[in-house]
DNA sequence: CGGTTCCTTGAGGATGATCAACGAGGGTGG
DNA sequence: CCACCCTCGTTGATCATCCTCAAGGAACCG
Protein backbone atom coordinates (compact mmCIF):
# COMPACT_ATOMS: atom_id res chain seq x y z
CA UNK A 1 0.00 0.00 0.00
CA UNK A 2 1.37 3.42 -1.10
CA UNK A 3 -0.45 7.11 -0.19
CA UNK A 4 -3.52 7.05 1.86
CA UNK A 5 -6.80 7.32 -0.44
CA UNK A 6 -8.30 9.93 1.52
CA UNK A 7 -5.10 12.03 1.14
CA UNK A 8 -4.83 11.40 -2.72
CA UNK A 9 -8.56 12.61 -3.27
CA UNK A 10 -8.07 15.54 -0.63
CA UNK A 11 -5.54 16.53 -2.64
CA UNK A 12 -7.45 16.34 -5.68
CA UNK A 13 -6.43 12.79 -7.19
CA UNK A 14 -9.35 10.91 -9.42
CA UNK A 15 -9.78 7.68 -9.86
CA UNK A 16 -9.59 6.36 -13.59
CA UNK A 17 -11.28 3.30 -14.68
CA UNK A 18 -8.89 1.20 -17.67
CA UNK A 19 -10.14 -1.68 -19.52
CA UNK A 20 -7.82 -4.77 -19.87
CA UNK A 21 -5.44 -3.80 -22.63
CA UNK A 22 -5.34 -0.16 -22.35
CA UNK A 23 -2.42 1.96 -22.38
CA UNK A 24 -1.65 4.28 -19.15
CA UNK A 25 1.40 5.71 -20.74
CA UNK A 26 3.23 5.20 -23.55
CA UNK A 27 7.74 5.04 -23.72
CA UNK A 28 8.91 8.25 -24.03
CA UNK A 29 5.82 10.09 -22.72
CA UNK A 30 6.92 13.22 -20.58
CA UNK A 31 6.32 11.89 -17.13
CA UNK A 32 3.68 14.11 -15.47
CA UNK A 33 1.21 12.02 -13.51
CA UNK A 34 1.71 9.79 -10.11
CA UNK A 35 -0.69 6.50 -10.60
CA UNK A 36 -1.96 4.26 -8.11
CA UNK A 37 -3.80 1.39 -8.72
CA UNK A 38 -6.90 0.61 -6.18
CA UNK A 39 -8.39 -2.31 -8.17
CA UNK A 40 -6.36 -4.49 -10.95
CA UNK A 41 -2.88 -4.72 -12.12
CA UNK A 42 -0.95 -2.81 -14.48
CA UNK A 43 2.45 -3.98 -16.43
CA UNK A 44 5.42 -2.21 -17.55
CA UNK A 45 7.32 -3.62 -20.21
CA UNK A 46 9.37 -2.62 -23.79
CA UNK A 47 9.19 -3.90 -27.27
CA UNK A 48 11.42 -4.17 -29.18
CA UNK A 49 12.21 -3.51 -33.61
CA UNK A 50 10.61 -6.79 -33.62
CA UNK A 51 8.48 -6.66 -31.66
CA UNK A 52 9.46 -8.81 -28.92
CA UNK A 53 8.48 -7.42 -25.69
CA UNK A 54 10.17 -7.56 -21.86
CA UNK A 55 8.36 -7.03 -18.96
CA UNK A 56 9.84 -4.79 -16.81
CA UNK A 57 7.28 -5.31 -14.07
CA UNK A 58 3.90 -5.94 -12.93
CA UNK A 59 1.84 -3.76 -9.84
CA UNK A 60 -0.97 -4.89 -8.66
CA UNK A 61 -3.31 -3.47 -5.90
CA UNK A 62 -2.51 -0.68 -3.81
CA UNK A 63 0.87 -0.01 -5.69
CA UNK A 64 2.34 2.69 -7.47
CA UNK A 65 4.23 2.41 -10.21
CA UNK A 66 6.09 4.88 -12.67
CA UNK A 67 7.34 7.45 -10.27
CA UNK A 68 11.10 7.08 -10.94
CA UNK A 69 10.73 9.28 -13.74
CA UNK A 70 8.71 11.74 -11.73
CA UNK A 71 11.40 12.56 -9.57
CA UNK A 72 13.73 13.34 -12.36
CA UNK A 73 12.22 15.08 -14.98
CA UNK A 74 12.45 12.11 -17.33
CA UNK A 75 10.46 10.65 -19.88
CA UNK A 76 9.28 7.13 -19.10
CA UNK A 77 11.49 4.36 -19.92
CA UNK A 78 8.72 1.83 -20.45
CA UNK A 79 4.63 1.74 -21.40
CA UNK A 80 2.01 0.77 -18.70
CA UNK A 81 -0.68 -1.31 -20.05
CA UNK A 82 -3.36 -2.36 -17.77
CA UNK A 83 -3.11 -6.36 -17.60
CA UNK A 84 -6.61 -6.29 -16.32
CA UNK A 85 -9.35 -4.10 -16.04
CA UNK A 86 -8.26 -1.81 -13.41
CA UNK A 87 -9.13 1.03 -11.15
CA UNK A 88 -5.95 3.95 -10.70
CA UNK A 89 -5.51 7.21 -9.28
CA UNK A 90 -4.11 9.43 -11.06
CA UNK A 91 -2.67 12.46 -9.38
CA UNK A 92 -0.49 15.03 -10.81
CA UNK A 93 2.96 15.31 -10.42
CA UNK A 94 3.21 19.13 -8.82
CA UNK A 95 0.30 17.31 -5.93
CA UNK A 96 3.04 14.35 -5.10
CA UNK A 97 5.72 16.72 -4.55
CA UNK A 98 3.35 18.78 -2.33
CA UNK A 99 2.64 16.21 -0.09
CA UNK A 100 6.44 14.85 -0.10
CA UNK A 101 6.84 18.04 1.37
CA UNK A 102 3.87 18.18 3.69
CA UNK A 103 4.72 14.41 5.19
CA UNK A 104 8.10 13.38 5.70
CA UNK A 105 7.22 9.98 6.72
CA UNK A 106 5.69 9.35 2.97
CA UNK A 107 8.79 10.79 1.66
CA UNK A 108 10.80 8.00 3.65
CA UNK A 109 8.44 5.47 2.61
CA UNK A 110 9.29 6.61 -0.87
CA UNK A 111 12.73 5.94 -0.45
CA UNK A 112 12.64 2.86 1.14
CA UNK A 113 10.15 1.78 -1.48
CA UNK A 114 12.75 3.40 -4.56
CA UNK A 115 15.70 1.34 -2.59
CA UNK A 116 13.54 -1.86 -2.47
CA UNK A 117 13.15 -1.26 -6.40
CA UNK A 118 16.78 -0.69 -7.45
CA UNK A 119 17.83 -3.98 -4.94
CA UNK A 120 15.02 -5.40 -7.18
CA UNK A 121 16.32 -4.90 -10.04
CA UNK A 122 20.18 -5.66 -9.40
CA UNK A 123 19.16 -8.82 -8.77
CA UNK A 124 17.19 -9.85 -11.82
CA UNK A 125 19.44 -8.43 -13.75
CA UNK A 126 21.66 -10.70 -12.21
CA UNK A 127 19.61 -13.81 -12.66
CA UNK A 128 19.31 -12.95 -16.20
CA UNK A 129 22.01 -11.61 -17.65
CA UNK A 130 24.40 -14.77 -19.11
CA UNK A 131 22.06 -17.22 -16.92
CA UNK A 132 20.83 -20.69 -18.60
CA UNK A 133 16.69 -20.73 -19.85
CA UNK A 134 16.54 -22.98 -16.85
CA UNK A 135 18.05 -20.52 -13.96
CA UNK A 136 16.07 -17.76 -15.37
CA UNK A 137 12.91 -19.59 -14.82
CA UNK A 138 13.86 -20.43 -11.89
CA UNK A 139 14.65 -17.18 -10.87
CA UNK A 140 11.37 -15.92 -12.19
CA UNK A 141 9.04 -18.42 -10.38
CA UNK A 142 10.64 -17.97 -7.01
CA UNK A 143 10.31 -14.45 -7.34
CA UNK A 144 6.79 -14.62 -8.06
CA UNK A 145 6.36 -16.75 -4.87
CA UNK A 146 8.19 -14.64 -2.81
CA UNK A 147 6.20 -11.15 -4.18
CA UNK A 148 3.33 -13.38 -3.13
CA UNK A 149 4.46 -14.02 0.11
CA UNK A 150 3.29 -18.10 -1.24
CA UNK A 151 4.65 -20.32 0.82
CA UNK A 152 7.46 -21.63 -0.17
CA UNK A 153 7.56 -25.36 0.43
CA UNK A 154 4.02 -25.55 -0.95
CA UNK A 155 3.58 -26.13 -4.95
CA UNK A 156 1.26 -23.50 -6.25
CA UNK A 157 -0.44 -22.23 -9.37
CA UNK A 158 1.33 -20.06 -11.44
CA UNK A 159 -0.67 -17.56 -13.26
CA UNK A 160 0.87 -17.07 -16.10
CA UNK A 161 0.91 -18.34 -19.44
CA UNK A 162 4.33 -19.78 -21.15
CA UNK A 163 4.50 -16.63 -23.21
CA UNK A 164 4.10 -14.27 -20.56
CA UNK A 165 6.72 -15.95 -18.50
CA UNK A 166 8.99 -15.83 -22.04
CA UNK A 167 8.44 -11.76 -21.97
CA UNK A 168 9.57 -11.93 -18.67
CA UNK A 169 12.62 -13.49 -18.73
CA UNK A 170 13.56 -12.69 -22.49
CA UNK A 171 13.38 -16.08 -23.76
CA UNK A 172 10.85 -17.32 -26.82
CA UNK A 173 7.75 -18.97 -26.32
CA UNK A 174 9.29 -22.49 -27.49
CA UNK A 175 12.25 -22.35 -25.52
CA UNK A 176 9.82 -22.10 -22.22
CA UNK A 177 8.34 -24.61 -22.94
CA UNK A 178 10.88 -27.08 -23.83
CA UNK A 179 12.56 -25.89 -20.48
CA UNK A 180 9.43 -26.11 -18.52
CA UNK A 181 9.25 -30.04 -19.66
CA UNK A 182 12.70 -30.52 -18.90
CA UNK A 183 11.89 -29.12 -15.70
CA UNK A 184 9.06 -31.15 -15.17
CA UNK A 185 10.96 -34.25 -15.87
CA UNK A 186 12.97 -33.45 -13.58
CA UNK A 187 10.47 -32.83 -10.51
CA UNK A 188 11.08 -29.35 -10.33
CA UNK A 189 8.10 -28.03 -11.37
CA UNK A 190 5.00 -30.03 -12.14
CA UNK A 191 2.82 -29.50 -14.79
CA UNK A 192 -0.57 -30.72 -15.20
CA UNK A 193 -3.16 -30.63 -18.05
CA UNK A 194 -0.77 -27.48 -19.35
CA UNK A 195 -0.88 -25.69 -16.24
CA UNK A 196 2.18 -25.16 -14.29
CA UNK A 197 2.41 -25.51 -10.58
CA UNK A 198 5.65 -24.53 -8.66
CA UNK B 1 28.49 14.86 -5.62
CA UNK B 2 26.44 13.47 -2.34
CA UNK B 3 26.30 14.52 1.38
CA UNK B 4 28.87 17.29 2.52
CA UNK B 5 31.86 16.08 3.89
CA UNK B 6 32.00 18.39 6.39
CA UNK B 7 29.05 17.14 7.95
CA UNK B 8 29.89 13.63 7.39
CA UNK B 9 32.69 14.20 9.41
CA UNK B 10 30.86 15.90 12.15
CA UNK B 11 28.46 12.92 11.98
CA UNK B 12 31.62 10.39 12.86
CA UNK B 13 32.29 9.28 9.43
CA UNK B 14 35.99 8.03 8.74
CA UNK B 15 37.76 7.79 5.47
CA UNK B 16 39.63 4.88 4.50
CA UNK B 17 42.39 3.90 2.07
CA UNK B 18 41.74 1.30 -0.60
CA UNK B 19 44.42 0.16 -2.53
CA UNK B 20 43.38 -0.95 -6.51
CA UNK B 21 41.23 -4.77 -5.94
CA UNK B 22 40.82 -4.61 -2.76
CA UNK B 23 37.17 -5.46 -1.35
CA UNK B 24 34.82 -2.87 0.09
CA UNK B 25 31.88 -5.30 0.85
CA UNK B 26 31.14 -8.88 -0.81
CA UNK B 27 27.77 -9.91 -2.34
CA UNK B 28 25.60 -11.27 0.74
CA UNK B 29 27.11 -9.19 3.67
CA UNK B 30 24.62 -7.15 6.09
CA UNK B 31 24.29 -3.62 4.45
CA UNK B 32 25.68 -1.65 7.70
CA UNK B 33 27.54 1.38 6.33
CA UNK B 34 27.18 4.30 4.07
CA UNK B 35 30.19 4.57 1.46
CA UNK B 36 30.95 7.42 0.05
CA UNK B 37 33.99 8.22 -2.95
CA UNK B 38 36.43 10.67 -1.90
CA UNK B 39 39.15 9.98 -4.76
CA UNK B 40 39.48 6.62 -6.65
CA UNK B 41 36.84 4.89 -8.07
CA UNK B 42 34.28 1.48 -7.22
CA UNK B 43 32.93 -1.19 -9.36
CA UNK B 44 29.97 -3.14 -7.97
CA UNK B 45 30.08 -6.76 -9.87
CA UNK B 46 28.19 -9.92 -9.89
CA UNK B 47 30.04 -13.26 -10.32
CA UNK B 48 28.47 -16.83 -11.90
CA UNK B 49 29.17 -20.07 -11.04
CA UNK B 50 32.09 -20.25 -13.74
CA UNK B 51 33.44 -17.44 -13.28
CA UNK B 52 32.27 -14.86 -15.15
CA UNK B 53 31.67 -11.59 -14.01
CA UNK B 54 29.06 -8.96 -14.63
CA UNK B 55 29.56 -5.39 -13.68
CA UNK B 56 26.08 -3.66 -12.30
CA UNK B 57 27.88 -0.25 -12.08
CA UNK B 58 31.24 1.90 -11.30
CA UNK B 59 31.33 4.76 -9.47
CA UNK B 60 33.49 7.40 -8.65
CA UNK B 61 34.44 10.87 -7.42
CA UNK B 62 31.65 12.01 -4.89
CA UNK B 63 29.59 9.33 -5.63
CA UNK B 64 28.20 7.26 -2.55
CA UNK B 65 27.48 3.21 -3.38
CA UNK B 66 25.82 0.56 -1.98
CA UNK B 67 23.28 2.62 -0.33
CA UNK B 68 19.70 0.86 -1.23
CA UNK B 69 20.03 -2.48 0.94
CA UNK B 70 20.78 0.04 3.88
CA UNK B 71 17.38 1.38 3.40
CA UNK B 72 15.63 -2.20 3.49
CA UNK B 73 17.96 -3.85 5.94
CA UNK B 74 19.12 -6.41 3.26
CA UNK B 75 22.58 -8.02 2.39
CA UNK B 76 24.20 -6.77 -0.58
CA UNK B 77 23.69 -8.27 -4.01
CA UNK B 78 27.08 -6.92 -5.13
CA UNK B 79 30.42 -7.21 -4.35
CA UNK B 80 32.17 -3.85 -3.99
CA UNK B 81 35.85 -3.58 -5.24
CA UNK B 82 37.93 -0.62 -5.75
CA UNK B 83 38.66 0.00 -9.48
CA UNK B 84 41.81 1.78 -8.52
CA UNK B 85 43.53 3.07 -5.70
CA UNK B 86 40.98 4.83 -3.07
CA UNK B 87 39.55 7.03 -0.78
CA UNK B 88 36.37 6.18 0.86
CA UNK B 89 34.35 7.73 3.68
CA UNK B 90 32.59 5.08 5.64
CA UNK B 91 29.56 5.80 8.05
CA UNK B 92 27.43 3.63 10.07
CA UNK B 93 23.64 2.96 8.60
CA UNK B 94 22.02 4.47 12.30
CA UNK B 95 24.37 7.51 11.81
CA UNK B 96 23.63 7.97 7.98
CA UNK B 97 19.60 7.84 9.11
CA UNK B 98 19.95 10.56 11.53
CA UNK B 99 20.78 13.10 9.06
CA UNK B 100 18.22 12.12 6.71
CA UNK B 101 15.85 12.82 9.80
CA UNK B 102 17.53 16.29 10.32
CA UNK B 103 18.12 17.23 6.73
CA UNK B 104 15.18 17.18 4.61
CA UNK B 105 16.79 18.51 1.52
CA UNK B 106 19.35 15.49 2.02
CA UNK B 107 16.54 12.79 2.05
CA UNK B 108 15.06 14.41 -0.97
CA UNK B 109 18.22 14.25 -2.49
CA UNK B 110 18.41 10.70 -1.94
CA UNK B 111 15.20 9.92 -3.36
CA UNK B 112 16.17 11.52 -6.52
CA UNK B 113 19.11 9.36 -6.94
CA UNK B 114 17.85 6.62 -5.86
CA UNK B 115 14.79 7.24 -8.63
CA UNK B 116 18.14 8.19 -11.39
CA UNK B 117 19.45 4.40 -10.42
CA UNK B 118 15.93 3.04 -11.11
CA UNK B 119 15.88 4.40 -14.48
CA UNK B 120 18.89 3.99 -15.41
CA UNK B 121 19.07 0.09 -14.39
CA UNK B 122 15.44 0.24 -16.62
CA UNK B 123 17.31 1.53 -19.62
CA UNK B 124 20.57 -0.59 -19.39
CA UNK B 125 18.13 -3.45 -18.92
CA UNK B 126 16.13 -2.45 -21.74
CA UNK B 127 18.93 -2.45 -24.36
CA UNK B 128 20.93 -5.80 -22.72
CA UNK B 129 17.96 -8.15 -22.86
CA UNK B 130 17.49 -10.21 -26.10
CA UNK B 131 19.40 -7.26 -28.32
CA UNK B 132 22.54 -7.72 -30.16
CA UNK B 133 26.11 -7.38 -29.40
CA UNK B 134 26.28 -4.27 -31.59
CA UNK B 135 23.21 -2.70 -29.63
CA UNK B 136 24.14 -3.79 -25.99
CA UNK B 137 28.11 -2.09 -27.23
CA UNK B 138 26.66 1.21 -28.55
CA UNK B 139 24.38 0.93 -25.50
CA UNK B 140 27.07 1.23 -23.25
CA UNK B 141 29.17 3.51 -24.96
CA UNK B 142 26.67 5.89 -25.40
CA UNK B 143 25.80 5.68 -21.88
CA UNK B 144 29.40 6.06 -20.71
CA UNK B 145 29.63 9.30 -23.04
CA UNK B 146 26.32 10.98 -21.16
CA UNK B 147 27.95 10.04 -17.32
CA UNK B 148 30.94 11.85 -18.38
CA UNK B 149 29.21 14.36 -20.03
CA UNK B 150 31.04 14.51 -22.83
CA UNK B 151 30.28 16.12 -26.32
CA UNK B 152 28.36 13.70 -28.09
CA UNK B 153 29.22 14.24 -31.86
CA UNK B 154 32.88 14.80 -30.72
CA UNK B 155 34.93 11.05 -30.49
CA UNK B 156 36.80 10.46 -27.02
CA UNK B 157 39.03 7.78 -25.94
CA UNK B 158 36.82 4.97 -24.39
CA UNK B 159 39.16 3.93 -21.41
CA UNK B 160 37.85 0.42 -20.90
CA UNK B 161 40.03 -2.80 -22.10
CA UNK B 162 37.68 -5.02 -24.16
CA UNK B 163 37.15 -7.38 -20.90
CA UNK B 164 35.70 -4.65 -19.33
CA UNK B 165 33.34 -3.95 -21.62
CA UNK B 166 32.43 -7.73 -22.17
CA UNK B 167 31.80 -7.82 -17.84
CA UNK B 168 29.24 -4.27 -18.42
CA UNK B 169 28.04 -5.82 -21.49
CA UNK B 170 27.49 -9.40 -20.26
CA UNK B 171 29.02 -10.52 -23.94
CA UNK B 172 32.75 -12.51 -24.16
CA UNK B 173 36.03 -10.51 -24.74
CA UNK B 174 36.06 -12.12 -28.46
CA UNK B 175 32.85 -11.65 -28.84
CA UNK B 176 33.49 -7.88 -28.05
CA UNK B 177 36.82 -7.63 -30.15
CA UNK B 178 35.02 -9.12 -33.54
CA UNK B 179 32.09 -6.86 -32.74
CA UNK B 180 33.90 -3.77 -32.56
CA UNK B 181 35.87 -4.55 -35.63
CA UNK B 182 32.83 -4.35 -37.48
CA UNK B 183 31.68 -1.11 -35.83
CA UNK B 184 35.10 0.41 -36.91
CA UNK B 185 34.88 -0.94 -40.45
CA UNK B 186 31.57 0.85 -40.34
CA UNK B 187 32.83 3.62 -39.41
CA UNK B 188 30.62 3.15 -35.86
CA UNK B 189 33.87 3.71 -33.45
CA UNK B 190 37.45 4.20 -35.05
CA UNK B 191 40.43 2.18 -33.68
CA UNK B 192 43.68 3.71 -33.67
CA UNK B 193 46.96 1.30 -32.47
CA UNK B 194 44.26 -0.70 -30.50
CA UNK B 195 42.62 2.24 -28.77
CA UNK B 196 38.83 2.80 -28.94
CA UNK B 197 37.17 5.75 -29.84
CA UNK B 198 33.44 6.29 -29.94
C1' DC C 1 -19.66 -26.31 -32.51
C1' DG C 2 -16.54 -22.60 -34.32
C1' DG C 3 -13.25 -19.43 -33.06
C1' DT C 4 -9.56 -17.83 -30.31
C1' DT C 5 -5.87 -18.28 -27.50
C1' DC C 6 -2.45 -21.03 -25.73
C1' DC C 7 0.56 -25.03 -25.84
C1' DT C 8 3.60 -28.30 -28.23
C1' DT C 9 6.82 -30.45 -31.43
C1' DG C 10 10.27 -30.87 -35.06
C1' DA C 11 13.72 -29.39 -38.29
C1' DG C 12 17.02 -26.14 -39.53
C1' DG C 13 19.85 -22.19 -39.03
C1' DA C 14 22.28 -18.27 -36.91
C1' DT C 15 25.06 -16.67 -33.51
C1' DG C 16 27.59 -16.15 -29.65
C1' DA C 17 30.59 -19.08 -26.57
C1' DT C 18 34.56 -21.82 -26.17
C1' DC C 19 39.19 -23.32 -26.92
C1' DA C 20 43.66 -22.67 -28.49
C1' DA C 21 47.24 -20.06 -30.15
C1' DC C 22 49.64 -16.03 -31.21
C1' DG C 23 50.71 -10.86 -31.63
C1' DA C 24 51.36 -6.13 -29.64
C1' DG C 25 52.46 -2.90 -26.27
C1' DG C 26 54.32 -1.21 -22.03
C1' DG C 27 56.98 -1.48 -18.04
C1' DT C 28 60.98 -3.25 -15.37
C1' DG C 29 65.42 -4.72 -14.20
C1' DG C 30 69.84 -6.15 -15.67
C1' DC D 1 69.28 -0.56 -24.64
C1' DC D 2 67.64 -5.03 -24.67
C1' DA D 3 65.40 -9.16 -22.73
C1' DC D 4 61.73 -10.52 -20.26
C1' DC D 5 57.22 -10.58 -18.55
C1' DC D 6 52.57 -9.48 -18.15
C1' DT D 7 48.47 -7.73 -19.71
C1' DC D 8 45.65 -6.87 -23.46
C1' DG D 9 44.18 -7.57 -28.11
C1' DT D 10 43.33 -10.66 -32.11
C1' DT D 11 42.17 -14.61 -35.05
C1' DG D 12 40.32 -19.05 -36.62
C1' DA D 13 37.90 -23.33 -35.95
C1' DT D 14 34.45 -25.76 -33.73
C1' DC D 15 30.49 -26.33 -30.78
C1' DA D 16 26.31 -25.74 -28.15
C1' DT D 17 22.37 -23.38 -27.66
C1' DC D 18 18.66 -20.71 -28.42
C1' DC D 19 15.89 -18.69 -32.12
C1' DT D 20 13.07 -19.16 -36.15
C1' DC D 21 9.62 -20.99 -38.90
C1' DA D 22 5.99 -24.03 -39.71
C1' DA D 23 2.47 -26.93 -38.39
C1' DG D 24 -0.73 -28.99 -35.58
C1' DG D 25 -3.15 -30.11 -31.06
C1' DA D 26 -5.59 -28.83 -26.60
C1' DA D 27 -8.42 -26.02 -23.82
C1' DC D 28 -11.74 -22.66 -23.21
C1' DC D 29 -15.72 -19.70 -24.20
C1' DG D 30 -19.63 -17.77 -26.43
Amino acid sequence: MQIDLDLLFTWGAVAKKYMKNDVIFYEDDMALFYYQIVEGSVRLYNSNDEGKEFTQGVFCNGNSFGEPPLFINEIYPTTAIASQDSIIIKLSKEKLMKILEDYPSIKLSFLELMAKRIYDKTVSTKQIINQKPEHRIKSFLENYKKQNQLCCTEKSAIPYTRQEIADFTGLRVETVIRTLSEMNKAKKVSIDKHKLYF
